[in-house]
DNA sequence: TTCCGACAGTGGGGTCGCAAT
DNA sequence: ATTGCGACCCCACTATCGGAA
């Protein structure tokens, strides 16, 4: 029996820059890159030591939260898929029905203290670690080794199973692990230089990921003030689209995107076409509370990562306003 | 000089636990 | 019983600043 124990972990993981294709390879060699998937998940720090004969496994959050209670059968499989000592970076995930990886399904693995809670919801949802990158082995810093050398390593210390894993990662051209990432419906593409180091608790270019991004063209229904910074002018804006009705769907909201003259600029039309009711068919209690409601004549566009199972846009940013666009022509696309 | 990366502070969706109503 | 709120997870973005390139 494996035990999971709060051990404390001494390293910071190593962050990715945002970027797109031309940052990949727009610059030197293409052979310098290799290509993993980016996975929906936990960014978790991985602990395996020996302790009192007995193997111990700590799994960290990146905010220092102890995860191993929670997921019993990735402590325990990580137990069996490595030997000795080591020190793993990867991401907890948790497959939908088509075997890709779902944030929701794993939200519903968070935050539980009970264990036997716990113990239902593993056979409910059971969760993976796809292990991407070691640095340290049976005390020996790895860390200053180039990537394809800590990737060697990775893939002959671990010996997979049900619950640990090791995705490929891909030599060569982007545009073919872009268009796998594609087809296989996930978040995108990291990529990471052959040569560098792993550069503890550091966001550098040496890794860039680069996400897919959809649009999507929304009326404005209302919106929240801000706070803070914000104070006096807008918070956030209230989206919807038409549905061929008198009144329009509820999409969620956004409150970033906007610079300084965005917001006094939107804040200014909005002031001028208020009115007393909300023009949406289904806004929920707790998003209308403290709405102002204005008629529905200003459209936008904005970029988001996926529509959640609610019909909700997932992480929105405003892009700018579409003059050009009638309220009555926006539908969900 | 320019640019990169770190920080702080604003905002989002969703889930759970717990206190207030 | 319902509602509200904070803690965790994920995150985008603006604005600023110091120091590296």
């Amino acid at each position: 029996m494996r035990v999971s124990t709060n051990l404390r972990t001494t390293y910071e993981a190593m962050l990715a820059t945002l970027g797109d294709r031309d940052d990949v390879i727009g610059q030197g060699d293409p052979d310098e890159w290799a290509f993993e998937m980016k996975w929906d998940g936990i960014r978790t720090m991985a602990r395996v030591e020996e302790q009192d004969g007995r193997t111990a496994v700590g799994l960290t959050s990146r905010n220092h939260k102890d995860q191993g209670p929670g997921y019993p059968e990735i402590v325990d499989g990580l137990g069996r898929a490595v030997s000795g000592k080591a020190v793993l970076d990867g991401e907890i995930v948790a497959l939908d029905t088509r075997g890709r990886p779902s944030f929701a399904r794993l939200q519903q693995r968070m935050n539980l203290a009970d264990p036997r809670e716990i113990g239902r919801a593993v056979k409910r949802v059971p969760a993976q670690l796809f292990l991407f990158d070691v640095l340290e082995q049976d005390g020996e810093p790895l860390v200053d080794l180039p990537y394809t050398e800590r990737r060697e390593r990775l893939q002959a210390l671990v010996t997979e199973n049900d619950a640990v894993k090791v995705p490929p990662a891909f030599e060569g051209d982007f545009d073919g692990a872009w268009e796998s990432s594609k087809d296989l419906g996930l978040e995108g593409v990291i990529a990471k230089r052959r040569s560098s180091r792993y550069a503890v608790g550091r966001r550098t270019r040496t890794w860039i990921k680069v996400k897919h991004v959809r649009t999507q063209e929304a009326v404005i229904g209302g919106w929240r003030p801000g706070r803070g910074r914000r104070a006096g002018t807008v918070g956030s804006l209230l989206l919807g689209v038409s549905d061929g009705d008198s009144r329009m769907r509820y999409i969620g909201r956004v409150g970033t995107g906007f610079s300084e003259r965005d917001l006094d600029d939107l804040h200014d039309r909005l002031e001028r076409i208020t009115r007393k009711t909300s023009p949406f068919a289904d806004i929920p209690r707790a998003d209308a509370r403290d709405a102002h409601w204005v008629t529905p004549r200003l459209v936008g566009e904005v970029e988001f990562a996926e529509w959640t199972n609610d019909g909700r846009l997932r992480q929105p940013r405003w892009r700018g306003r579409r003059e050009d666009k009638d309220p009555s022509q926006v539908r969900r696309e």
